[in-house]
DNA sequence: AATATTTATGATATAATATAACAATTCAAA
DNA sequence: TTTGAATTGTTATATTATATCATAAATATT
């Protein structure tokens, strides 16, 4: 079960994958409507792309990706798209990986917590209230106002752990 | 007072700065005899500029420094000096800058807890077990286990807070 | 000290990531 | 249905980083 602090674990290899991408799609979808936002064909393409894996990917893989779609891209279309989906949430960008991840709970604003095994390179987010607590605690005490928290830790995850040394 | 789990404060305008490069490259040299680590005059130098103030500061940045100091640079000159020190702990890389920042405890191993002012770009280094620790823990709880954290929080130091509009 | 070995730096080229600027098109409001 | 705004197309270029091989400097070995 998912705690609930967890806004996606890492996925079994063998988890019903097409679903995620169709509620990531879907959420957006949604969440466009609610907000007045457009979700273009484009836009709805790249976070599709971006929810291909439970892994970040880089700009140029969708650039590559988009031009397999036989569509005419260029830098500026992928990052204009990920500027689109960063701003309203559908994706997170990993600072230490330059890469963009997937995020199902767009609903809400969050920087999210990132845990990277760097084995298999998948992902799981948090969204821990105790983790952010404690750096506004500290960041407060030096006089500080937080406006963004970039929280990324890589390692290995617990499938990965297994099949390596210790 | 340095609380012990600031690593370094945001500084005064007007403390003397001097002192903290002095000390920052004395400390360098002491620790790299221990090791038996090559503290070259390119990485001094590098390690110098690095510390000319207490932001981060990008690597073409430096080049440009090197070039004025009359030496022949290119990047991967500067990009070499910044992985030593790097991997033996003189400077830290700030992943959501792409760029770098001296280190005073270079004595033992640390990832950095920072907070970066985005309006006049200082950085303060915490290294505090208590966030680290409940990361841990977070993460431990998912079967993850950690090599790294990166840990970078953006906002407002004190004193830029107080010249701006709340 | 002379030579061999390792380590560091010089030098050239190129890869990888990202943005600026302006034109064309599409969408939506009036 | 025109008008204005938002999106995408298009070209160019900026920024950050690494690969590779040559040379030089430092250290170790004889």
């Amino acid at each position: 079960m998912l705690e609930k602090n967890v806004l996606s674990d890492f996925r079994p290899r063998d988890h019903n994958h097409k679903a995620c991408i169709d509620i990531a799609l879907e959420t957006a979808s949604t969440v466009c409507h609610e907000r007045g936002l457009r979700l273009t064909p484009l836009r709805r393409r790249v976070l599709e792309l971006v929810w291909q894996q439970h892994m970040p990917v880089g700009a140029y893989v969708l650039l590559d990706a988009l031009r397999k779609d036989g569509r005419r891209a260029d830098p500026p279309t992928v990052y204009r798209a990920l500027e689109f989906l960063l701003v309203n949430g559908f994706v997170h960008r990993i600072e230490s990986l330059n890469a963009y991840v997937g995020c199902g709970q767009p609903e809400h604003k969050h920087s999210g917590q990132f845990l990277i095994c760097g084995n298999c390179n998948r992902v799981a987010e948090l969204e821990d209230p105790a983790i952010s607590r404690i750096i506004n605690e500290k960041a407060h005490g030096l006089g500080f106002r937080i406006s963004q928290q970039t929280i990324e830790v890589t390692g290995l995850c617990g499938e990965c752990r297994e099949y390596s040394v210790s």
